[in-house]
RNA sequence: GCGGCCAUGGUGUAAUGGUCAACACAAGAGAUUGUGGCUCUCUUGAUCCGGGUUCGAUUCCCGGUGGUCGCCCCA
């Protein structure tokens, strides 16, 4: 697919017959696998951002951003030229030089790519980056799965210690305790590359008698990706997998001795976990210490629902020629994450709703108006308004459908008179105040208010 | 990449091989001058796209597109 892709100049006549083939009348629409993320859901999406920052923060890993487009063959030697991801899933095309490009679809090799570039082996090891951005992968979609998806992760470079990787498991699991959906941790070794192929050999070998009674997919797998049989979902495979060898008892003593500390660590910790010998992650690049956030219950049984995941790579930066440096991380899926909470009806406020209206009636008031605003601003009181609509009527009706408490009615006659009316939409009172006392009034009145109703957190309701 | 199901206003639903595609909610305007919540009136607005069958398709068939669910894979 992706040599199809590469090589294809884009011919003008071609796109002239597809544009031909929609409908003039025709609205533009999504791409497949592609959404907005509205308004309504921004609540959710605020949690999980701040979360993730505040906790990056905490444990003082630095802020990068990563480009979304990268040339192609730095995930091809990364993930693994015949993963799925880079074989099939990949957008990849050739830019307007004529380079092979890919936008990405994680952001590790970026992370790993960027440390090598700039030179950040000069800088006090370990190096620990988060990030988090959309990432792209042409599968098909469904439930948790977009082509366009959101990831933000963690990066610890230039550490080989078994703590980082505990502790980079720790955060994972503060980071779902703190959103609110808890999860178990799942965790396995894969050693190093050597002792990996090692048990490789063995296992197919071992799988090699009962080939041909092997599922299609499961034989498909023990040609292409043998790890993968170990997480067949097949009955017969499952049913060789007892007696199949383990691949702890192929690490070698280094890699035996990392698995022990790290899980040792989780131990200190009390960070419970799951050791999964079945558990293998899809991209070439990941040695060691392999895990994964799986959510709690029965939503762990279902397809996709992996929140997050991660693991050691400690050939990755060596992998793109830069001097061999370790490194451990982990993303978490932001959609999957946005989804879970729904499930659960979680859904904060996107922003802290306005308390206060303001309602003009004339031009004059408008522009009395724009000046208020500023006063609210600056003093850090969110005004709503209705600035399109002129009856005060109109006006009353959104002040009521938005909730707020008070409102402020400008007119005309108020204008003239430097004065301000202040309703109380509670109690439909109102009294007439000297325009200039505005903010401080309405200042009281909100302290008043919220001293009796302590922080009105009342979640919006899902559409 | 493979398979199942699905596609009607902004949302949720209804109906039909043949008058004007119905209802609720939402939205907009209004019920005499500058006052919300209840009520009433009116209005806007839809059969995903293309082809076929047919006198006639929104309805049946095929293809595309999109959604959804599962497999593969993955976050």
């Amino acid at each position: 697919m992706q040599k199809k892709l590469i090589p294809k100049k884009s011919k003008p006549e071609e796109l002239d017959e597809e544009d031909a083939k929609k409908p003039a009348k025709g609205t533009p629409e999504l791409l497949r696998g592609f959404r907005d993320i509205l308004p309504e859901e921004q609540g959710r999406w605020n949690l999980i951002r701040d979360t993730v920052r505040a906790l990056a923060e905490a444990y003082s890993f630095d802020r990068i951003d990563l480009p979304v487009l990268e040339r192609s063959d730095l995930f091809q030697r990364t993930i693994g030229k015949s993963t799925d991801i880079v074989e099939k899933e990949m957008y990849v095309f050739t830019d307007p030089s004529n380079r092979s490009v890919a936008l990405r679809p994680e952001a590790t090799a970026s992370a790993a790519r960027a440390y090598i570039e700039h030179g950040m082996l000069e800088r006090p090891q370990p190096v620990k980056f988060w990030y988090e951005g959309p990432m792209f992968r042409h599968d098909r979609p469904q439930a948790g799965r977009y082509r366009q998806f959101y990831q933000a992760g963690l990066e610890v470079f230039g550490a080989e210690e078994p703590i980082i990787d505990a502790q980079l498991i720790l955060i994972g699991k503060k980071f779902f305790e703190a959103i609110g959906l808890p999860v178990k941790v799942q965790i396995n070794s894969i050693g190093t590359p050597e002792c990996r192929s090692a048990y490789l050999t063995e296992l197919v070998s071992y799988f090699r008698p009962f080939r041909s009674k092997l599922p299609e997919d499961d034989k498909r797998r023990l040609q292409k990706n043998p790890l993968r049989l170990l997480d067949s979902k097949e009955e017969y495979t499952m049913g060789l997998l007892g007696d199949a060898p383990q691949i702890l008892d192929w690490l070698d003593e280094k890699s035996k001795e990392h698995f022990m500390r790290v899980i040792e660590f989780l131990d200190e910790v009390e960070i419970p976990y799951e050791l999964n010998a079945h558990l293998v992650r899809g991209l070439d690049y990941y040695t060691h210490t392999v895990f994964e956030f799986m959510p709690e219950g029965e939503e762990g049984e279902k397809a996709q629902s992996a929140l997050g995941g991660g693991g050691r790579y400690d050939g990755l930066v060596g992998l793109l020629g830069g001097r061999p440096t370790p490194g451990c991380g982990f993303a978490i899926g932001m959609d999957r994450i946005a989804r879970a909470l729904a499930d659960k009806g979680i859904n904060p406020p996107q922003c802290p709703p306005a308390q206060v209206f303001f309602a003009q009636l004339g031009d004059a008031a408008r522009r009395v108006g724009l000046r208020l605003y500023e006063q609210f601003r600056a003093a850090g009181i969110p005004v709503a308004e209705a600035a399109g609509k002129n009856a005060l009527k109109a006006q009353l009706e959104v002040a009521n459908k938005l909730g707020v408490g008070l409102t402020l009615i400008l007119g005309q006659k108020e204008v003239l008179d430097g004065t301000i009316i202040i309703r109380d939409m509670e109690s439909g009172a109102q009294e007439t105040i000297d325009a200039s006392k505005v903010v401080s009034v309405v200042e009281r009145k909100l302290q008043k208010e919220s001293g009796v109703t302590p922080a009105i957190h009342s979640p919006v309701s899902d559409v």
